[in-house]
DNA sequence: CTGAAAGCGCTTACAG
DNA sequence: CTGAAAGCGCTTACAG
């Protein structure tokens, strides 16, 4: 195997300076035209494809973002389904990044090792995207140190961080209490459980927001959720079947998130309730799967597309300023009623 | 903000040489241990996160592997729903990947252009898996010569890439092979037919396994696909929905892929006809939807957790020795009999 | 518009 | 085990 070229290859090919070489490259300078073709000439001829060391080292820029999402592994080693969501993150992340010019650098960590990947993706991007439990709080700052980091979707983390990081979050409480109010307004359901997530902000939140709904409804409101999963599939079919078990017969299921809600729906079918005549469900999250199944799955949607360039911009705007202070922003989600809650099909 | 720490800094902190420092960070020699408490004091006090640009430069290694796969924008600017099986690669690949320590460097690229974004990932990575029709063959062939390729899933390309890229495939023929052979002999389906994707070498390979398995039962054998849909969902259920309306009734559909067969569902369903009852019908790929839908889908389920073993281990071995021969490696399919076909549920 | 040369921040023989 | 120094392959003021 030959010798991989560099630029001087290029250069003397081409019968130019290395400076003119990379002038063509970037492609945002004026050469002579002459000289212009022949640097492509030379490229085309040698084979050459810059070193993106190299010329990140030179021009203190990557062109790469990076998005730390938590290593969700299942029982045998697959992957949990709370990784749904986590693929719309990726997509929406990539798509965002992509369009400003950016390519992805993506790695599952968790906060407890992992420190090394964590570094090759901090030291390797321009900016980067945190989602909770994935970076140690005190690693978290010292990134941020170096570049942009946004957290998304996580808690506020320590004090520390909180002044470096910026957070991006979509309105989960106010997302739970549209869809609670939704079940009481429109179906007059009064008897509406909460089944939560594992102990988490989001999960709390949500809560929060259902608590809400019911108490401006004058509604009977419980201090604590009726059950909880883990934000999986299997959990939240493990906590609906005891409540069912239990003998308890709510009207209505608000679910902390889709596949808690679409445990549910497997525990309900399990114990011969049929959806949404005998209890109505509602999801969180509007992954694509909530389409799909039967009833199709009414839910409070998270704009992926808008969050993902959201935190693109967010950390553009840092590179830019890197004094700014820190920042929280607050993202509204769309409540897609479908057919779980007891409103009909919108096909 | 403080200007960002260097090696230099942390090496004069720590009273030792950046050869040292470097050796510590590394983790792998042995240096007095007292330096070494030294040298994490140094570092977590002046918060120093190491270049990964310099240290790729310096080491000709990245810890990072790219992944190319194609730009799948549907109609209004959302993620065509091929994006699924796209998924699965993603978290394959990130999956693998993380095991052997890199991290992943994805980017959705079009033949067309998007040359920039291809040259921005495979400059940064230690060797990349593409997928068909994301990369040009000429430019494939470049960055071959530059770190190793594999070429996943996709068709053989030019002969001059086809010497330099390896290749990782589906046994798509063998899969499609006995999933019609599995509707004509333990269903006794007699009046199978199929509805192929676009023009692609893996909805031929399958058209062509389905062929051979009616040849091999002696039944007849269509010389061309009934339908064609382009791997959607949308894509199956029209090019279903047009059989019917043709006044067209088959006993059993294979189709190309999982979303070809979720259309298909639609279709039938739309035309009042039941499923596996009136219509058998069978997928191909194994997405995780196809297990949630009702009826569940019996389906070619690929072995996404060792295609992407497998890639990465290709990518290691070729860098370990780039003289190697190009290679072409199958990976058998797992058919994964559930509803769609006439067999029970397996719940 | 073009080139010579410094410099980006690490790692790694090489010598000790 | 440790350090001085070269070198990785680009980009970019700086001068012309």
């Amino acid at each position: 195997m030959r010798t991989v070229p560099t630029v001087y290859e290029v250069a003397r090919h081409a019968r130019v300076s290395t400076a003119t070489v990379s002038r063509v490259l970037s492609g945002n300078d004026r050469v002579r035209p002459e000289y212009r073709e022949r640097v492509f000439a030379a490229v085309a001829e040698l084979g050459y494809v810059p070193s993106g060391a190299a010329r990140d080292l030179a021009a203190r820029r990557a062109g790469v973002l990076g998005l730390c999402f938590p290593d969700l592994v299942g029982d045998q080693d697959t992957d949990s389904d709370a990784m749904f969501w986590y693929d719309e993150i990726i997509r929406g992340m990539e798509r965002a990044a992509r369009r400003r010019g950016y390519a992805l650098l993506i790695a599952a960590c968790h906060e407890t090792d992992d420190v090394d990947l964590v570094t090759t993706v901090a030291g390797r991007c321009d900016g980067m995207v945190v989602l909770a439990r994935t970076v140690p709080a005190p690693e978290l700052e010292r990134i941020a140190g170096r570049i942009p980091v946004t957290m998304l979707a996580g808690p506020r983390t320590s004090d520390e961080a909180a002044r470096v990081v910026d957070h991006l979050v979509v309105a989960n409480r106010e997302g739970a209490r549209e869809l609670t109010g939704h079940l009481v307004d429109v179906h007059g359901y009064t008897d509406v459980w909460f089944v939560a997530g594992p102990d988490s902000p989001d999960s709390a939140a949500r809560f929060d927001g259902f608590q809400a709904a019911l108490a401006e409804r004058g509604l009977p409101v419980a201090q604590r959720p009726h059950a909880a999963g883990d934000f999986t599939t299997a959990g939240g079919r493990r906590a609906v079947a005891q409540l069912l078990a239990d003998g308890h017969r709510p009207r209505a299921l608000v679910c902390a998130n889709d596949q808690t809600a679409l445990g549910a729906l497997t525990a309900l079918a399990g114990a011969g309730l049929r959806v949404p005549q005998d209890v109505a469900v509602t999801g969180f999250d509007g992954i694509q799967l909530g389409q799909h199944v039967r009833p199709a799955l009414t839910t409070a949607t998270q704009p992926m597309r808008q969050l993902g360039e959201k935190a693109v911009s967010m950390l553009e705007e840092r590179l830019a300023d890197p004094t700014l202070a820190a920042r929280l922003v607050e993202m509204p989600v769309r409540v897609d009623v479908r057919e779980s809650c007891g409103c009909t099909s919108e096909i």
